[in-house]
DNA sequence: ACGCCATATACTCGCAGTGAGCAAAAGTCG
DNA sequence: CGACTTTTGCTCACTGCGAGTATATGGCGT
């Protein structure tokens, strides 16, 4: 018999809420999973048009900016059993995944949706204050993983323990297939047999939606560095310190507090408001907006002026150091 | 009556011949078009395989590196009689593109298949030499078209026009949507109705062929700064020259020589072999081959020192100076 | 009112990367 | 042998950025 093919729109709808980033996750029958919908060609003219169509009827939150990320079109690359979109099991499912940003994380309609923190399901993409000890924890398991294996240990070297000071935060989706190979994340044991493995590490997503997370925070990461898609995440007028913490949010890692002011002002990203914010402790801050070279087609994005963390080295042996698993 | 959804796979396959970047075309009833075929579920298990299954039994040309690009969706993208993929005028075709590249342009056996010049299809993107010239005729063009409307002289400017030294090379395909909606390309013309405009520039292509091309071109222009992707179009030995030449042909725009070579040499990107080249002119080479920190998927790519065209300013005026090219 | 604290803001210093160009080296060709 | 061409080595100035020090400006406790 014929298969029939069927086109699935994902959507990674990021916004922030207290300054941590959020995606919009809707519950199913087998866990969290993304919002999507099935495409059908009678009905929409566009994807986009689509997909602002059902998140926005589902769950009544608005889409901002969106973004095509990948189009995934593997045959087994859903769960086996699984075929949500459709009914008929015997459709095969393309789906098309995409990155959308809302300046904020408006209560959703839809009872089963809510927003979610990213790094619940990435917890090794937040590089901030303790995430290092976390890294260590892994770092563990994943060269138990590599055991003698040049290009294993090579991957792991390249895309998670890398100088240290030069952590690659946009390289989100290598990072989770390493875990996926590793079998350190629950997928990999759904998607194949059951083989239990020693420990697994961030929450699990139905179908491939975390793949289609990682995919959009590494793209969204990437895009901070060259188009100014930081404003569409933050309110009209906002403080340097917002500004930057979001930053660092996005990110998972710290940026040079004075560097940072620095470079965002003499790009001219920003511009300053004669208002100043009120909050309790120390000297009150100046509110700033989007500059006009702010557009994002057009200007450039961040410069990131790193932090470095001060205490703890690199990774540096596979050193077992068994014991603490800090989750 | 419900349609039925289609998914064609489009390739732009890239390779140099003579130094220069063409593109595998397959002559089509209604012009030039990419290599494309229909994806069959029940057949291939990967848009990858199916991809190369295609390309490699059409043309007998071998794909290399493989990315995928985008995935084009809206209605009415394809021109209106036109159905290539499919024969069921009423199935809704949703292309998905690729970008291939390969080391050498081998000969297609298919007889109707054909390596041609990128810039055939997009003359105003290669900058170096002449390419002034004619960035003079379309910008007079484009600026009628834009008239008084703010907005789109904004868009002039910073797409086509900017400050001169810092033409943004990949952003190849926001152009060719300006001189789309500019109508200075045919597709614009045979997709609506058929208002003739004043003139047209580059070969049209079937479909919404140009555009995949369009983009492929600004991603690989994009890609060549921070991946060595250029590794994947050349031989595996080459001269510094050699490289230098085949990075500016695809940029479309000239670097400076010694700042370029101290830049991959000191990057690690390339490594001495012990022999040199042998040509007619000037002092003998030495070949290199990509260095082991040219791997695609970690190291970063090229610094690209541009070249200050020395004589001709800014676009002002339409002058037709014309100067010694020096090829 | 005074001093403490916390944060925002200003400014300096040094180095590495990069843009630009000069000059020598090593071949070919008449 | 000298003219020419292309490769290769090297210098120099400037800017951008990493890093750190210092000052401003508010709230708050006593």
């Amino acid at each position: 018999m014929e298969h029939r093919l069927v086109i699935g729109l994902n959507i990674a709808l990021t916004a922030l809420r207290d300054g941590e980033p959020h995606v919009l996750c809707v519950k199913r029958p087998g866990g969290w999973g993304l919002p999507f919908g099935r495409f059908d060609p009678d009905e929409h003219r566009t994807f986009e048009l689509a997909l602002r169509d059902f998140v926005e009827r589902q769950t009544a939150v608005p889409l901002g900016y969106v973004e095509q990320l990948y189009t995934f079109g593997d045959k087994g690359r859903e769960a086996p059993r699984a075929s949500l979109v459709s009914g008929d099991e015997a459709d095969r499912i393309v789906s098309v995944g995409y990155l959308a940003l809302s300046p904020e994380a408006t209560e959703p309609s839809l009872e089963s949706a809510a927003w979610l923190p990213w790094y619940r399901f990435f917890p090794w993409e937040d590089q901030r204050a303790e995430g290092q000890d976390l890294r260590q924890v892994i770092a563990g398991q994943l060269y138990r993983w590599a055991g003698d294996h040049e290009d294993r240990q090579e991957r792991l070297r390249s895309t998670f323990f890398s100088a240290d000071d030069c952590w690659e935060e946009e390289r989100a989706l290598d990072r989770y297939e390493l875990m996926y190979e590793a079998r350190l994340v629950a997928e990999a044991h759904r998607d194949r047999d059951g083989v239990e493995g020693p420990e697994l590490f961030g929450e699990a997503m139905i179908s491939d939606h975390r793949r289609i997370l990682a995919t959009a925070i590494g793209r969204l990461r990437g895009k901070l560095r060259y188009r100014p898609v930081i404003f569409k995440l933050i309110p009209e007028t906002f403080t340097l310190s917002t500004l930057q913490s979001a930053v660092e949010a996005l990110l998972g890692f710290s940026v040079h507090k004075q560097n940072f002011r620095r470079s965002v002002e003499s790009a001219g990203l920003v511009e300053k408001t004669s208002q100043t914010a009120q909050q309790t402790k120390g000297r009150p801050a100046a509110l700033y907006r989007a500059g006009p070279l702010a557009d994002v087609a057009t200007a450039t994005g961040l410069t990131l002026p790193r932090l470095k963390i001060p205490a703890r080295q690199v990774v540096s042996s596979p050193e077992p150091s068994k014991g603490s698993s800090t989750k």
